[in-house]
RNA sequence: GGGCGAUUAGCUCAGUUGGUUAGAGCGCUUGCUCGACACGCAAGAGGUCGCAGGUUCGAAUCCUGCAUCGCCCACCA
């Protein structure tokens, strides 16, 4: 087999060899060994913040399992660096990890086997006896204890991160990189939170809260989630004066906590009863039986009990019909050991210590003896309130809660989020949705071990009571920060009057983990310990996160910055979509179809994966699709191979588009800028995937049509002035798409820029359409020469191909019947097609119909 | 119950202010080893643009209603 090798004198011209076999082994870890070298990512933080693009780049959770939405994500946040960096700005791309909270503690708990207690002492000499695969049966250590053993396995987790980001090839500053529970987090999440006690823009209240029974610690309301669940309408007598009452109830166990009844102002059959009472069945309670309009007469009998507490209505009722309070739910979800005042004692002891689902079975059975349950419960499905990580219904306890200011700040709320550009538009909705619907503060603390303490301690009276009002509250300096309450003595107090009658307790709580991350700009700004750097990228460009966390992450941080700077956090923020199945549904471990993302990268390639995730439109939902990235990975290639290619040809000398003469290359070129235009253009409107899909339409015809046009012309075919050219568009559009491609695929522009130029293509700069100016002004050209040639190279490949024949069959005669301006525009390229074409012979005829007839020498010619 | 998206070829998706025969890739069919690339090249088949109305000279695109799917929110006795 005859195959032509490239002759000594091209060879000797080379500025650098060109592989004989591309490849993009290794690639990766080639690229990724010179980026960190080099430092080609490294934030110049003496620019301006005019001159900054600064993003606020989600920290993963790193005890959470590594998915592969993760690599989606953060694709589209890195095209979007990349093209920031390109375009002159000084990026300030940091990472962080989110250690903080209850996945690290749940992942601590099961990986060493252990559990936190609080009230044990540290034992600085304890080792965890397990490693992964630890028993069910947990060891209880203490909060120190436990806490080291969170920064440890962290630690681990965020090293398998890093290596993960590193092989995507994230341009993130590895030196920018913080952890939410570090000290620095730490320090700004508590200054953050002392201020907004000191603005009163946070409080500390006593009250009923949502409780998740088994992580036993209050839960806010952006972490709620509703649950479809069986449940039953009890029917009950409550008794009257004259007659008895009928309520329908979905809880008959809470009846020993109801303290009334309430019906619709306006509804006639219970307006007699207001103000009057009612005896409890089995329990014997006098309640009141109130009015108030959120009462719904179509529901059930329209007359409803008010339980301390059933739902986050009765807590309104509650409220505001300012009734008593009769809590039966302990902390645990077990029914309190002791009656409420007032309550049936003997009735009350079979619940005791039973669990909310027990405790119903027995109630309902008393209910039945007692004759007070009319008919049989009805069953029905209906909502029920998770915790969104929980596995039981949430109760409601009342419990010291810390709580930020939110609802009176709606409108503010919401002007700051307009303030924002929302990519995609319509996501700004799910926000103001939200804030709409605001039905109380958030609530901050968290009763977990593994978390950003309170900077708060508490004075204990002679009598042992804890002072939790205002007089009684130390809270520590902001010079002090941070400190744990639980290790570190407030100022006038010694360690040893700790819990002590006359002396001090510190606060037990930890913040919610979104009271960190909502301080994210602010950590990694680093707020107040350098704000010289702080003023130089806040507020920041951009928030890059998901759409599902628009009411926690996005929002608590606007409420954090609205407070503290009365500003939006950032100009923009970009939503990514879900990963999906290849059959659509959301991706989910628990069928087993979770792909890890360093397989996915090994086996198809960096590039290709980028390819894959910078395919999809921002915001929108898009499934796993291996074979869009077999697609990545066949561009990239095509690239290396393309490369080659024309930089054999060109020598990879040093051009100038100046030497673009023929009407073709001048076309060409007016199409290399409008290319750059659109490319520009979408992007600076954060639709990466539409910069990649103009680009990469481009390159394929770049290959399929323009090449194969010109590739005789180069060569030499129509003398030198024409090749050079050639040359010169060839060299321009290939420099051109590989710095567009740039963005996405990193490490093979970098091996292709690498064969030819110095520096990474990473620090170039992004082509602008005044790259394309000759002498000021755009190059003239008619565009239709291009369209022309290569609809005509298109007739005679059609034809070669309808007979069956090889591309390099030659035509004796090619008839081309076209309109007059088309033939002209033809008469252009004409050379360039006949070579292409292998076209002996061309007749011209006007038609206002184009057609053709194309002649080709008879089989045996060819030999 | 309120809101937001989506619905275009077998599959995954473009279609940017309404404008000539609706595009791409994958898959499929038929061919081709021309001086980069078989992880390639060429050509081809394949769609009444969810349904029903309306506006317009002209609608995948604008308006109204409906259907299906998905998501967000909701005080769910």
């Amino acid at each position: 087999r005859w195959r032509r090798s490239p002759g000594p004198i091209l060879v000797a011209a080379m500025t650098t060899s060109l592989p004989e076999k591309p490849t993009l082994d290794g690639l990766e870890a080639k690229w990724g060994r010179v980026w960190d070298e080099e430092g080609t990512y490294l934030f110049d933080r003496s620019a301006t913040r005019e001159q900054v693009n600064s993003t606020d780049t989600p920290p993963p959770t790193v005890s959470g399992s590594l998915h592969v939405g993760h690599v989606f994500s953060y694709t589209h946040t890195d095209t979007i660096a990349r093209f920031q960096r390109m375009s002159g700005k000084k990026v300030f791309y940091p990472m962080g990890w989110d250690d903080n909270g209850l996945p690290t503690e749940r992942r601590v708990q099961n990986y060493f086997g252990v559990t936190g207690d609080a009230s044990l002492p540290y034992d600085p000499t304890w080792q965890p006896k397990h490693r992964g695969n630890a028993p069910k049966d947990r060891e209880a250590i203490s909060r120190r204890n436990f806490i080291e053993l969170c920064e440890e396995l962290t630690t681990e987790d965020e090293k398998v991160f890093e290596s993960l980001w590193r092989r995507l090839g994230l341009s993130v500053d590895w030196t920018q990189t913080y952890a939410t529970i570090d000290k620095n987090s730490q320090r700004v999440s508590q200054r953050a939170f002392l201020r907004m006690v000191n603005r009163d823009q946070a409080y500390q209240l006593e009250a009923p809260t949502l409780w998740d029974i088994d992580f036993q610690t209050a839960v806010a309301q952006a972490e709620l989630e509703d649950r479809e669940q069986p449940g039953a309408y009890h029917r009950l007598a409550f008794h009257g004066a004259d007659a008895d009452v009928f309520i329908e109830t979905t809880r008959p166990e809470l009846l020993a906590a109801c303290v009334a009844l309430v019906a619709h102002p306006d509804d006639e059959r219970y307006q007699p009863l207001f103000g009057k009472t009612v005896r409890t069945p089995l329990f014997g309670v006098d309640v009141p039986v109130k009015a108030h309009p959120l009462a719904q007469p179509d529901k059930g009998s329209g007359i409803a009990m008010i339980c301390t507490f059933g739902d986050t209505t009765d807590v309104t009722w509650w409220r505001e019909l300012q009734l008593p309070t009769r809590a039966i739910i302990g902390r645990n979800g077990r029914i309190l050991a002791d009656a409420p005042e007032g309550v049936n004692a003997e009735s009350y002891a079979h619940i005791a210590g039973k669990t909310v689902k027990q405790a119903q079975a027995i109630v309902v059975e008393q209910l039945r003896e007692s004759g007070e349950l009319i008919g049989d419960p009805k069953p029905i499905t209906h909502p029920v309130k998770f915790y969104e990580k929980g596995d039981r219904p949430l109760e409601i306890v009342t419990s010291r809660q810390w709580y930020v200011r939110t609802v009176l700040d709606r409108d503010a709320l919401i002007t700051r989020g307009r303030e924002v550009t929302w990519h995609p538009a319509y996501m700004r909705t799910r926000f103001e949705n939200w804030v709409e619907g605001l039905n109380g503060d958030w609530c901050i603390s968290r009763q977990r071990f593994f978390g950003v303490p309170f900077p708060v301690w508490y004075r204990i009276d002679e009598h042992g009571e804890i002072d939790h009002t205002d007089a009684g509250r130390i809270l520590a300096s902001e010079e002090s920060l941070p400190i744990d309450p639980q290790s570190h003595t407030p100022p006038g107090y010694t360690e040893d009057q700790r819990n002590k009658p006359g002396g001090f307790t510190g606060d037990p709580d930890v913040m919610d983990t979104w009271a960190t991350s909502s301080v994210s700009p602010q950590i990694v700004g680093r707020w107040e310990d350098d704000n010289d750097l702080f003023k130089r990228v806040f507020p920041m460009d951009l928030r890059p996160q998901g759409h599902d966390i628009i009411r926690t992450w996005l929002f608590s941080t606007v409420v954090k910055s609205n407070a503290e700077h009365g500003v939006a956090p950032w100009a923009n923020a970009a939503m990514s979509g879900w990963i999906l199945d290849p059959d659509r549904k959301k991706m989910s471990k628990s069928k087993g179809n979770v792909v890890t993302p360093m397989a996915m990268l090994e086996e198809n390639g960096s590039d290709a994966v980028r390819y894959w995730a910078a395919s999809a439109r921002p915001g929108v939902d898009t499934a796993y699709d291996t074979g869009q990235m077999k697609i990545g990975r066949k561009l990239a290639i095509k690239i290396l191979n393309a490369s080659k290619f024309v930089l054999g040809i060109t020598n990879g000398a040093p051009t100038s588009i100046t030497q673009v003469t023929t009407p073709v290359d001048r076309a060409m070129l007016a199409r290399l800028s409008a290319l750059v235009e659109e490319a520009t253009a979408a992007f600076e409107g954060y639709d990466y995937a539409r910069a990649l899909e103009r680009t990469e339409t481009f390159f394929w015809d770049f290959c399929d049509n323009y090449v194969e046009l010109v590739k005789g012309r180069a060569y030499g075919a129509q003398g030198p002035e024409a090749a050079s050219s050639a040359h010169a568009t060839l060299s321009a559009v290939l420099e051109t798409l590989q710095r567009l491609f740039a963005p996405f695929l990193p490490f093979v522009t970098d091996e292709v820029w690498s064969w030819w130029r110095t520096g990474s293509i990473h620090a170039q700069s992004w082509p602008k359409v005044s790259d394309f100016l000759v002498d000021g002004a755009p190059v003239a050209a008619d565009l239709a020469v291009y369209d022309v040639a290569i609809d005509v190279l298109g007739w005679v490949r059609r034809a070669k191909t309808e007979a069956k024949r090889s591309m390099k069959t030659a035509v004796t005669l090619l008839a081309i019947i076209d309109t007059p301006s088309r033939l002209a525009s033809f008469g252009e390229a004409r050379a360039d097609v006949c070579e292409a074409g292998g076209v002996a012979e061309v007749s011209l005829a006007e038609s206002d119909v184009a057609s053709y007839i194309a002649t080709l020498a008879a089989p045996d010619d060819a030999a």
